[in-house]
Order: structure tokens, then C-alpha cells, then sequence
DNA sequence: ATTGGCACTCATCATGATAGAGTGCTAACA
DNA sequence: TGTTAGCACTCTATCATGATGAGTGCCAAT
């Protein structure tokens, strides 16, 4: 994978792919010679742009326009040519004060981190929330609607919030509710959630609990309430931003990245991928699959607190995205929702 | 400002405003007597086009191009011209069983209405959830988060779930919360948001609350919980459809109309003119004022229950739009969103 | 190995000609 | 007096044409 290119082809694909990131345009040999002062003639580029071209890192869109970095190129750039700076202390006081999340319940986080993010690097903002599976219980409530059909409310470690509507015995009192969740309020409080539904199989399947119908209940209810997987929160933010870029100003791509944009399925596969791993990650174009973002880049981050409620954000552009200065953006704020997500824990 | 219209300039009219809605292009004074056998020939037609013109109900683009209606032309083919016919018994049916709202909670609900009523009609749909201040208490509930901070809960008559932060006193546990909320849900259930927040304030003026901490605790609570009104909820669905309409099909309108579908707030403003209406309520292109959405009509319609839980749904989309199908679907979709809420309340 | 020179390619833009759709007007007609 | 046919006129959309300029590829000279 990692092949060899000498110094010169590689400051000569370096300066051609930060040229097309700032003009979105071919770059030609005189054009690269006229701004970056190389002691060498445009011929003598033009025979290097020739080798890298063969070597599937540029192309040209027709014969006689300059040459624009394939996604190899920018996959080359990325790895071995990029050097992201960490941020200085004023820079990150400055992003952080970008951010205000005093006294935010956690949706209006998530939004805001999505607003926020996409403001400052000027691309489409994407967060998507940590899943329900992946947090800590800490408190259920039930209420009742009509037709013996419950709302159950559940509250994670973090504060975030879910609701489901499921149906229960018509005949259970005010009161029994109460006592249910209080129930289960005691014993399952800082359990995760796949370790409740373990416990919650297990007493079911134990012996005494034929003798207490309240706490048989309690279990049903918090089967059916935990049981299936809320779908997950997604929030784009920004989305007019992606039709800033030139690589979709024709009405038809332009319909194509918005419709993508809308389907938060299609949205939720992409970050998905980026859920496990440490750090910043960047997708590249299609990256085998998914044409639907054909064109596109993904640079994600993951968050979590201490007990492993995991979320992931990042911004969504064009290949052709300053990377340089949206990796930093990112991380930070992946950093920082961590942060948040360890307080509001406490 | 109904002005005089013979039966010929009204026939004519109508046969314009039709073709137009259908062909989204300029109508000539042949295409209208090809298509529609009116005993006249191209050049009658042409007199009272040019006549209908003149009172302002049409306009050319340019001089050699057919007719199209201008904003007045469609309100009075609106106001004079259109029939409305009711849904026969199966179509209502047909139309309902499109909706499945088993089992959802009421922030499902409004999407999937939404997206149900975009998908039927082929535009854009938008719907914006009960206003908080218009819902009535059913239950209340506090979870501590770190650092005297409190999340507080609250389900409303329909089942609208809206959570919230407060500081509160950090010294409040776990047992004084659930007075607190036993003692809310006691005494306010049923009462309207704005009924809650004068016996609020009338109780905490009165005299024996002093020797009381606990309930003044619930009180304060209970004031600050309820007091700043929560963002409205508005969901927009198929955005994607308004880029396939012809007269959003250059770039820069695409990029105005999803700036306009993106700004939450421009659309609560539009949507909030029809909130008290009875009926169906039309709005025709900018009608004066917001010209964000220049070239747009909003079907809109508010659904409520009998308690008076007020929400709007609508579709939005060109001024060419086929308001003789789309009337009907937004017209029905609010009555299925009224019984809905009944139901819930129950 | 590097470079200057040169022919060649291709997109872009302005120009102009043409076809087609539709109007407005006028004169004839019922 | 209302209706119609005819005709000149206008405007757009489309296509072909040619000029321009940026950029390449190759070759021979350094």
C-alpha cells in the first residue's frame, strides 16, 4: 500500500493537493510553479505530474486541464504528508468558548455540539448521540395513557432522556406503577443496560418471584421498556453549508448529497463505522461502498464518558476539505463532549 | 377586492391556472383551445388573456411566451374557482390505514405524520407539535444530575414528554424529590400550563407556605420548571421533494428554499399564523412579508384536542400546486391528529 | 536530469443564424 | 358588436462556428 515516492513527487503532490483544497479547481504545472517558488521548470513538473498520474495519485479531467488529486492522492496526503498541529492554549480557549452548554439537557447538547462544530469549520455538521444500549441506567417512570397503554421514561447516567409507549395490564393502579418503578428505580440504578436485561431475565426465571406479582410485573414492564433498541439520535446541522461547495452546485448533485443528508439511516451506517475506534477518523469518498456520498468525506470522533456511553460526531464535505484545520476542530470537540458527558455523570 | 369576472374570463382562467399547475410552463391561447373545447378560436382566447392581464390575474415572462397566473390569479382561483370535493368513504379509509400510530409516543406521531402526509401528497411536509403553553399537566418528575442540577420531566395530558435542566438545592435527596413530585402531581393534574403557573403563584404568596419547606421547595420547583416556554417542536419531512419542483431547479433557488426548511424559526413564524383558524388556511407565496419563501404555498391546518392542545400541520411547496388533492389530504390529516390526541387524553 | 520550444487538445465564451411558439393588430365576417 | 383568420413581429432556445487560452506531451538541446 504505502509505495515509495521520492521528496520531490511528493512536495509536488503535497502542494498540488493543498492548491485544489483552496481553489477546487485543476492544477497545472505553470500554476504550481508561478506560486510555490521549486527551482524547477513547469516541464519538469509536468514530468513528474505525468508519473504520479500513472501511479493513480492525479488525474486529469481532459487532456489539456490541470490535474486534480485522485481519492488515493488524498489518501496519500492524509497519511503521510498532512501534519496536523495541535491546537495552542488560546486556540482551544477560543473553541471552547465557542461552546455553551450551561444548563442544557442532553438533546439540545447534542444539537448544539452539531451547530457549533458545523459553524466553525464551515462544513455539515453530524452527531449522533450515544445509543441506548451502550448507557447506564439510572432512572425509569412510568405514566399512564389510555387503553392500559404506559409511557415509560428513561433516564441515563447522562441525562439522556427516552420515552416509548408500550402496553401493560389496564388494571395496574397509580400506586403499583409507583411502587414498580420505585422497584426498580433501587435495584437497577447503575447497571448498564445490557447488564439489566440480563438481571431482568434472571429474576424472571427465579424461583420466589412466582410469589410477588407486583415485582413480576415490574420485571415485564422493564423487559418490554429496555427491550428493543430506541432508534438512534442523529442531528445534522449545517446543511445548506454542503451547497456552498462548487463539487455540488449542479441541481443534481445537489439533490443527491440532500437526500442523503435526510436519510438518518444512511447517516447512521457511516458513523457507526467510525464508533469503535480511538481518535479522529477519516472516510474518504466512498471508501468501497456507500455511493450514495460519492464525493463526500467523513471526519468523525467518538465520545464517551468513564462508563461507556458512546457517541460519535463529525463534519461532512467534500473530499476537498481543509483537513488540516477541521481534524483539530473535530478532536476538540469530541475531547470536550467527553468531558461533559464525565460531569453530567458527576 | 372580489372583483367582476364574466363566465368566459373565469372559465378561461381556470383552464390556465390548471394547465399551468400541471405543466409548471407559460399556457398559449392554442394550447387551450387544443385542450380544451371551448367554441372558440385562439384569437377570442388571446382577447381575454389579454384583457385577464390586464386586471392582473396573468403575466408573461416575456412577449412571445404563453400566460402564466400571478399570485392574484391563483387566489381567485382559489377563492372562486376551485371545488373542493369530500373524500368518499374510501378514500378516507385508504388515507387513514396510510397512517400507523400504534403504539408511538407523541414525538413519533407528528413525524410520522408528517412523513405520511409528504409522501402522500408529494410535497413537503411540516408539522409543529402543541405548543407547551397550550398542554395541560398530567405529571411531573425530577432526576438529579451532578452539581444541584435537576432534570425535570414533563408529560403533559397527550402524552408530550418535554425534560428540562434546573439548579435547584443540592442538599435536596432523592426522598424530598419524590414528595415534592408526588406532591406536584397531586395538585395539578388536569390544570393547564397557565392555570398551573398562577396557583403557583398564588400559593406561594400565601401565608402557611412559610412553615412548609419542603412544599415551598415543590413550588419553586415547579415555577422554575414551567417557566420558560420550551422550543417549539416542528419536523420537516421530505425536504428532498421541494428540489424536484421545476421552479426550485437552478441552484440558487435550491440553495434559498433549504436554508428557509432548515431555519426552524422561519417556519414556527409561518406555521403560527394559522394556529387559531378553523379549517384548511392557504397561504400564497410571500403574502406580503416573508420573502424567504418568494414562489411558495403553505396548506396548512391546526388539529387540537378538546382540552385545547394546539399544533399545525401543513404541506408546503411551489404556488403551482394541485390544491384540489392537496387540500383534502392536509384537511383530513389534521381531524386524524385531533381524534389521535382525543384518544391519548382519553 | 533538466529545460525551452512547439504542436496539439480541449473547454469556454461570444457570435450569429434558424426554427418555433406565441402575441397583437387589423380587416373581414356573422 | 362580438368573433375570427391572417400576418407581421418578438422573443427564446438551440445549434454551429470560430477565437481564446490554459495546459499537456514530446523532442531536441543543454
Amino acid at each position: 500500500m504505502a509505495e515509495e515516492l521520492n521528496n520531490r513527487s511528493q512536495n509536488i503532490l503535497e502542494v498540488i493537493v493543498e492548491d485544489y483544497i483552496t481553489s477546487a479547481e485543476p492544477v497545472g504545472s505553470r500554476a504550481i510553479t508561478r506560486r510555490h517558488s521549486f527551482n524547477l521548470s513547469p516541464a519538469s513538473v509536468r514530468n513528474v505530474m505525468s508519473d504520479l498520474e500513472e501511479m493513480g495519485f492525479l488525474c486529469s479531467p481532459h487532456t489539456s486541464a490541470g490535474r486534480i488529486p485522485t481519492e488515493k492522492g488524498f489518501h496519500y496526503y492524509i497519511d503521510s504528508l498532512l501534519q496536523v498541529r495541535d491546537l495552542s492554549k488560546e486556540e482551544e480557549t477560543r473553541l471552547q468558548s465557542s461552546y455553551r452548554f450551561k444548563d442544557m439537557k442532553m438533546e439540545d447538547i447534542m444539537q448544539e455540539v452539531g451547530r457549533v462544530m458545523s459553524g466553525l469549520s464551515n462544513y455539515t455538521g453530524l452527531v449522533m448521540a450515544p445509543k441506548f444500549a451502550s448507557t447506564v441506567f439510572r432512572q425509569i417512570e412510568f405514566v399512564r395513557l389510555s387503553h392500559g397503554r404506559l409511557l415509560v421514561i428513561y433516564v441515563s447516567e447522562t441525562g439522556l432522556v427516552q420515552n416509548k409507549v408500550i402496553a401493560a395490564d389496564p388494571s395496574l393502579t397509580a400506586r403499583d406503577l409507583e411502587q414498580i418503578s420505585n422497584y426498580l428505580n433501587r435495584e437497577m440504578t447503575g447497571l448498564s443496560i445490557p447488564k439489566v436485561r440480563e438481571k431482568v431475565a434472571r429474576e424472571l426465571k427465579a424461583e420466589r418471584i412466582r410469589y410477588d406479582e407486583l415485582q413480576k410485573q415490574a420485571l415485564e414492564l422493564s423487559r418490554e421498556a429496555l427491550q428493543e433498541e430506541a432508534e438512534d439520535l442523529v442531528f445534522v446541522s449545517g446543511t445548506s453549508l454542503m451547497l456552498e461547495q462548487p463539487e455540488f452546485s449542479t441541481p443534481d448533485r445537489m439533490k443527491r448529497i440532500i437526500r442523503t443528508l435526510e436519510s438518518k439511516k444512511a447517516l447512521i451506517e457511516l458513523l457507526d463505522r467510525s464508533q469503535m475506534a480511538q481518535g479522529v477518523q477519516i472516510f474518504i469518498g466512498s471508501q468501497s461502498e456507500h455511493t450514495e456520498i460519492e464525493g463526500c468525506s467523513l471526519v468523525t470522533a467518538s465520545f464517551s464518558n468513564k462508563k461507556g456511553a458512546i457517541g460519535t460526531l463529525g463534519v461532512i464535505g467534500p473530499v476537498r476539505m481543509p483537513y488540516s484545520q477541521v481534524i483539530p476542530i473535530v478532536d476538540f470537540t469530541a475531547q470536550l463532549v467527553s468531558r461533559i458527558l464525565e460531569r453530567e455523570a458527576e
